[in-house]
DNA sequence: GTCTATACGCCGATAGAC
DNA sequence: GTCTATCGGCGTATAGAC
């Protein structure tokens, strides 16, 4: 064949990360295969060699981007001051305008919640992996009255509602009063509970 | 003329309140104006009698929406205790799978970020309208380093960071998990500031 | 494997009868 | 004001040449 298996991985990958982009930033149903074609540079009739269904690829294209985001990207050797470093970047203006590759528990919340079993066993996983992750870290030094876990879920969810939000809202001066105090709020939070 | 203005503004108000349910349900790109007026006892035909645009209705029954709401519909004379009881409220499985008039700010918060300023000004609405109220309660008894409004904003973005996560997975032990979680750190934080 | 061309359907918005 | 009918455009997915 013309084309070696190497080339199609190649292709493949192109594919998935211009979706993990192009998703994040516009929704599912805002995004056509033709454009996530064209960021790949292809055209859209070669699409179906690589993917079965546009749902499938929105599937592989959750992880893609939780694979790129601030916390699988720079979560190694993780430890408490790491944590606050992570924090005040997820709530930052680049993470939310996506100037960096945005965290997609953020970024597609509510547009997971009209999809398939699939899309959410994505969406879970990656969810779990990151409060796996950081319940890890904040296991050894953890306060009586609430678990490590509990805790990373507490992180999660106010870091997600926040930029979530803060995406929502077209006053950039309400965004930045909102990301400060969610940063002050968590780390005052991460403090108590050492 | 054969119709009176009282019906006309009925009218209106089906389509809106029909609007209000689908959008927060469905999500924008996947209600048509077909499906709404149908919903409102009407055929597509005669929306636009009523609204401009399909955008110009979204930002109308984001409003709409959040007057059904439970912290609106509830949310006279509000004193500490009743907010821990609209939290409850707020973070049950029946509010997740909108059993019940959902939350706008959770239902709807990634869709907004891919509309239109005028649809965004009605999203920044409700939250600022949810924050005000809150923060009002809990201004006569704030602790010394954090001001009402900020303790507000934290609990707003907990829950609907929470619910909007919920409604994105699929396993029904982790969604009542999470809401658990939230509901439980939620209260210690009110307790902890008064 | 990737291309161009196209089948087929749905949507937002408009036109005109009643 | 509400109806039926339709325009024009775009979407997913497929077919067939190279």
């Amino acid at each position: 064949m013309p084309y070696s298996a190497d080339h199609k991985k190649q292709s493949r990958e192109r594919i998935r990360m211009a979706a993990a982009e192009l998703f994040c930033r516009y929704g599912f149903d805002q995004v056509s295969i033709t454009q996530v074609m064209k960021h790949a540079k292809m055209t859209h009739g070669a699409f179906y060699a690589h993917f079965e269904s546009k749902g499938m690829l929105y599937s592989e294209a959750i992880r893609s981007a939780a694979e790129q985001s601030l916390f699988v990207r720079e979560g190694y050797e993780l430890n408490r001051e790491k944590i606050i470093y992570l924090i005040k970047e997820y709530l930052s203006l680049p993470h939310v305008k996506q100037e960096v590759p945005p965290c997609p528990l953020a970024f597609l919340s509510t547009d997971i919640a009209h999809r398939d079993e699939h899309v959410k066993a994505s969406y879970e996983a990656v969810f779990n992996g990151m409060i796996n992750k950081l319940s890890q870290v904040l296991d050894d030094s953890e306060s009586a009255h609430q678990s490590a876990k509990s805790l990373a879920q507490q992180l999660v969810v106010s870091l997600v509602g926040t930029v979530s939000i803060a995406r929502s809202i077209a006053d950039p001066h309400a965004q930045q009063t909102l990301l400060d105090n969610t940063k002050t709020g968590l780390i005052h939070l991460l403090k108590n509970t050492v």
